[in-house]
DNA sequence: CTGTTAGCGCGTTCAT
DNA sequence: ATGAACGCGCTAACAG
């Protein structure tokens, strides 16, 4: 006895009802995860009923009376940082095992953003998590229509939740560091000036800089990239100086490798090099990068804290702060 | 006057045909991206009610009678790869920029496959694209309950599509490479043997060193990781031989790091070395690692090719082969 | 060209 | 505890 499929070939909780010899809602209730009022043998039988057909519930349609579709949209510039690789493997993994799915939006601009969320799935999703610096939190929760939106670009307001490791710690220790080896004069590596990310974390290293009597000599700007780091290591505007304060690894990878102390000795010649984000691939042999990072489990394990308990985060635009550290290797 | 609302309080077509004074029949009609028979000055007043409305459409709603999502599920193992930094990010973008979005579906062993099956509602996706090596081409029309399948991971029936890169030609110039420069005896560090894309690049291997007269001296079996390069360097496995051929550039900068001439020389001190993926990083100065890649837009187009123009492929599972080039570096 | 109607698959009243 | 009926928002099919 072949089920009469019609559209897709896929049985509906109908055809579990039907084999059941139940109606449509006591199957909807045998199934449901939550313990509603369905008679034992009932259940039993729905169950049965469901495995045998190899039922699986249209989450799609699920969705339009319960308004929850259990995806989670994740919104970036671009993921070619090598940071990014250290985090988004396992913040993709956390999701999933709690049962939601993850979309992944990449913004190269703000233009158009919001055309594009229209026309996609993404419109509808449960939660955002903002790492995009493209929009402020006003912006992105008029776009997914849903205050359920976590800024982690370092943008909030009043009501946004946000989480930030709080990169003043690490930079703290990193200046001391540098002060403790009699550094006198530092140059600074910046990334993009529009991030409200990068502005702090300039603002703690010149406030740093200053409190240990460090000289800023200048500052360059870079994109955050290896070719950036050397390209402004060779320009003109590079000055001498005891200590280079890069605000990506790579960037400070780029330095490194045109400042090598020899052919290809793990320091630089004439200054003491600092990076950012303490990527993996500072365990590399030939990049020793002294660097800033946090750690990654506590700040996933935030992000999956408000998914899991958003409540705890609605009390006007919690702000939580993941530690940082600093980690000294060769190149300082 | 303010639209009575009953749920979210969005605008749904049924306000705007209200407003416009016409059946909801055409309301669709006029808001369709398709061109539908609708008289211009009813088309006109629809598309200024949605406009004074802010009226957006759920496409939930449409894709439960339209059977499609304008989702593609993108199914991986992992994204901690090197290789997969340099081409997610232009793969998302790429299907982003044809108005489809992308789904990720991380699948770290083959239980979290059955894991997938449960929850998801990535199989309502209208394709997938394979990456992932622990799941078949028929597990995987399964699991989306699709057949609009690509695989990527080098598993393939009869009735999938598959684009994979033709490594025997990168393979070929690599050996050739070795050979005049007149290696003898070659060991080869290989990645997890249950890849269907390793044994064949095995199997190359084998062949080519072969036919070159090159004796293979040995396999030792790393992860594709840097530190399972490192590892297998020191192990009592190690042989001496003229070079070594690693089926990834990450367990080949492993090995570099562990025998470099020097200090920190940028080749082994005696073997020559190379690596596969040709990954953005080994244009950093310190693994200039000769390597084996491919074109990643012209397989990022056949994908776009597979998603905008499917019937192209249905043919009896398609194989596009993918070019791959060999690039000679200092550490050969 | 237009409007009415009938679903799509599911959860949820509301009577029974 | 149960089942009929309705609604979610939208589009396709069918009449007019």
């Amino acid at each position: 006895m072949i089920e009469p499929r019609k559209g897709t070939g896929q049985p509906t909780i109908a055809d579990v009802a039907e084999l059941a010899g139940v109606s449509r809602a006591i199957a909807s209730r045998a199934l449901s995860s939550e313990p509603r009022p369905v008679s034992a043998d009932k259940r039993e039988r729905v169950l049965k009923a469901a495995q045998t057909l190899g039922y699986k519930p249209n989450l799609l349609a699920r969705s339009l009376t319960t308004k929850t579709v259990n995806l989670v949209a994740v919104v970036v510039n671009h993921i070619h940082d090598l940071s990014d690789l250290d985090l988004f493997d396992l913040l993709i993994s956390e999701i999933q095992s709690i049962g939601k799915q993850v979309i992944f939006v990449r913004v190269g601009s703000s233009q158009g953003i919001e055309e594009f969320l229209r026309n996609g799935i993404a419109y509808h999703v449960d939660a955002a998590l903002v790492f995009s610096d493209f929009a402020d939190a006003a912006t992105v929760r008029k776009m997914f229509r849903n205050d359920s939106v976590l800024m982690l670009n370092g943008m909030r307001d009043a009501a946004a939740p946000a989480i930030i490791p709080d990169e003043l710690t690490g930079i703290t220790a990193a200046v001391a560091d540098a002060a403790g080896k009699g550094v006198r004069t530092a140059l600074l590596v910046t990334g993009r000036a529009a991030s409200a990310v990068e502005q702090a974390r300039v603002a703690h290293y010149r406030s740093e800089l200053q409190r240990n009597e460090i000289a800023l000599a200048g500052e360059l700007r870079g994109d955050y990239s290896y070719q950036s780091g050397r390209r402004l290591a060779v320009s003109p505007d590079w000055k001498e100086v005891d200590a280079v304060f890069c605000t990506s690894d790579a960037m400070a990878m780029g330095v490194l490798d045109v400042h090598r102390d020899g052919v290809l000795q793990t320091r630089p010649k004439a200054f003491r090099l600092y990076g950012f984000d303490d990527v993996t691939l500072a365990e590399y042999e030939a990049y020793p990068i002294s660097s800033i990072g946090y750690d990654k489990s506590i700040y996933i394990k935030e992000i999956l804290r408000f998914l899991t308990h958003p409540k705890e985060f609605r009390s006007g635009g919690t702000l939580v702060r993941v530690p940082t550290y600093f980690v000294a290797r060769d190149s300082s």
